[in-house]
DNA sequence: TGGTATTGATAGGTTTTACCAATACAGATT
DNA sequence: AATCTGTATTGGTAAAACCTATCAATACCA
C-alpha cells in the first residue's frame, strides 16, 4: 500500500517543478525526496515525472495520479482535523440515559451547573426504563446512565450521586396524612397504587410496602408518575413517591415524610468499565453531587 | 502525519471487533496490531476502542474517525487502481502534433495500422505550425510530433520516418509540365507561389527554388496547400508540392517529378528526450515506417 | 472451586526503511 | 576547459514496524 508521505512528495515536486525546492518544502533532503519518488514510481510501475535539466514535468500518468493523490491528502487532513477536535474529552456529544422517575425531577436541579462545568459538551438526554438503558449502554448507544441502583446490575462502573428518600403520597384527607411520626409499619393493610410494570420505582415501592404488610391495588397501573399523582389526588389510594418528584401546593394531594428507617433509593451514574471519556464522567459526577448537596441544604 | 497502514488496522479492528482476527486479516501479528493501534490512539490524543474481554467496541470518537478513515482508504485505493491502469505504457491518451502540410495527406496512410498496433491508445491529433508544435511539445501538451525535420531543431529526440520528395505542381498547359527530365535547374526564372509565412514547407520550397534561380510571386500567399493547389490550377504560377499531397485527376493541374537530385524533405517523429512512454513511441515509429514502406512499394 | 482457554498487553530482539551528508554525474553556461 | 545547476548514487544511522515468547485478567467449564 502506498504511503501518504510519498503522496506529499509527489504533490510537492509537481507544485515546485524542482526536486530541491520540493525537498525544502517537505523538510527533507533532496536525495531523500528523489529516492522516495523513484521508489514510488518503481512501485507503481510507471514514471510520474520527466526529468529535464531546467524543469521537472508530470507525465500524463503523473498528471492523472496527482489529482487522486491530492484527494487522498485532503481526506487524510480531514481525518486529522476531526481527530484533533475529538481529542478534547471535554467536548463533543454525550448521550445520557435516564429513567422516567428521575429525568423530569432531577434534570432541573443539575443541568445548568452541568452545562456550565462542561460548556463544550452537547448533552443528549434519553428517557427509558432501566433494562432498555442498560442494553443501550452496553451497545454503546449511550455513554452514561443516571438511574436507581439495583444490586443485580453487573458489568458497569457505578458512581453514587445521592440517596433519594421515598415519601408517602396520599389524598389530603387520608388518615396517614399530616402524621408527625410516620413509619413504614403504618402502611400495614393499606392499598397501594403503583406504576406499570418495568419501572424500577414500582419494584422498589412495592418492596417496601409488601414488607410493611400493604397490598397492591392492581386494578390500575399508572404509566407515569404524573398520572399516578392524579390518581392519588382523586382519592384512589396511596403510593410512595421519590422526594424530588414532590410538587408543593398541589390540590388534594399531601406528601408525608417517614421517620427512620426512611425508605429510599440510590440514584447513581453508570458507565461501562473502560469507558474512554472518564475525565468527562468525573466532571459530571462532581457537578451533580455538588448540585444535589446544595439542594439538600 | 497519519499512516494509511494504521487506518487499515483501525478499519480491521472495527470490522472484526477482535484484535487477533483483525491482525490475521492484516497479515500481521496481534502484538503488532495492538501496538500500532495504541500508538495511533496516543498520536491522536484519544482512545478509539473500548477493550472488553468479549468484544472490542468503538468509542464515539472512534466511530466518527472510522468513517473518515474509510474515506481515506477509499481514495487511496482509487489512486492505486488508477496507477495500475496507467502502468501499461501501451494504453491511455496520446497527443500527436502534426503540421498542416503533413496531417491530411499522411494520416490516411498510417492511422488504421497505428490503431491496430496500439489498440488501447486514444490518439488525439493536433494540427499546427512547426513553432507552435515545438512549444507545445516542450510544455508537455503534446507527446509526439510528426513534421518535417529542420536542422535548427534542438532538445528533441528524432526518429526519421521517411523522405518525402517534392514535386512540381503546375497548370496543365505550363511549359514544364509533361517534362520527362525535369530538374531543379529548369525552375530558373520561374515565378513561384508559396504558402503563407510560418509553414515550413514554404521555407523548404523557397530554398530549393531560390537556389535554382526562381523568384517568389509575393502578391499572394496561400493559407493552405488546398488553396495553393487551386491557385496553381487557375494558372497563377507553379509551386513545389509534397508527393503525398498529390491528388491525381484534378482539373487543370499537373504534377511532374524531378530527376535526381530530387528535392525532398525528411518527415520525422519527435519526442522529448526522457519521454516516459518510449515503448509506445517505438511501436508508433515501427508501424508508420512499415505503412510508408508499403505505400512506396 | 480449581483448571483451561481466550484475549489483549508487554518485553526483548530483529529487520526494514526513511533519512542525511557527501559525492558522483550529466547537461547547460560561461 | 571550467563552472554551475540539478538529479542520482552511495554509505551509514536511527527510528519504526515487526516478530516470538510471555504475562495478566477474565471467561468458561466441570
Amino acid at each position: 500500500m502506498i504511503k501518504i508521505r510519498d503522496l506529499q512528495y509527489l504533490d510537492a515536486v509537481a507544485k515546485h517543478g524542482h526536486f530541491g525546492r520540493a525537498a525544502d518544502a517537505c523538510f527533507v533532503s533532496q536525495p531523500t525526496l528523489s529516492g522516495q519518488i523513484m521508489k514510488l514510481e518503481d512501485q507503481l510501475g510507471l514514471s510520474l515525472f520527466e526529468r529535464h535539466r531546467k524543469k521537472v514535468m508530470l507525465t500524463p500518468a503523473g498528471e492523472e495520479l496527482l489529482l487522486r493523490a491530492r484527494q487522498v491528502l485532503r481526506s487524510a487532513e480531514d481525518f486529522e482535523e476531526t481527530a484533533k477536535a475529538l481529542s478534547d474529552p471535554l467536548s463533543g456529544d454525550l448521550h445520557v440515559g435516564l429513567i422516567p422517575t428521575v429525568a423530569p425531577y432531577l434534570l432541573p436541579h443539575i443541568m445548568s451547573a452541568l452545562s456550565a462545568a462542561l460548556p463544550n459538551i452537547n448533552f443528549f438526554l434519553h428517557e427509558n426504563q432501566t433494562d432498555v438503558l442498560l442494553k443501550q449502554l452496553d451497545e454503546g448507544k449511550l455513554d452514561v446512565l443516571i438511574l436507581s441502583w439495583l444490586d443485580s446490575m453487573a458489568n458497569v462502573e457505578r458512581y453514587t450521586l445521592f440517596d433519594e428518600p421515598l415519601v408517602l403520597a396520599s389524598p389530603v384527607n387520608h388518615p396517614l396524612a399530616h402524621s408527625d411520626s410516620l413509619t413504614l409499619k403504618d402502611l400495614n393493610g393499606q392499598w397501594v397504587l403503583t406504576l406499570e410494570d418495568g419501572h424500577c420505582l414500582r419494584d422498589e415501592a412495592l418492596g417496601y410496602c409488601f414488607s410493611a404488610g400493604a397490598k397492591e391495588d392492581s386494578r390500575f397501573q399508572a404509566t407515569s408518575l404524573e398520572t399516578l399523582r392524579y390518581m392519588i389526588a382523586s382519592g384512589m389510594g396511596i403510593t410512595l413517591i421519590p422526594e424530588l418528584a414532590i410538587k408543593e401546593g398541589e390540590h388534594g394531594l399531601r406528601y408525608t415524610h417517614f421517620k427512620a428507617p426512611v425508605p429510599s433509593r440510590e440514584i447513581c451514574l453508570l458507565v461501562r468499565p473502560n469507558y474512554s471519556r472518564m475525565e468527562c464522567v468525573r466532571a459530571m459526577v462532581s457537578s451533580i453531587r455538588t448540585s444535589m448537596a446544595d439542594y439538600v441544604k
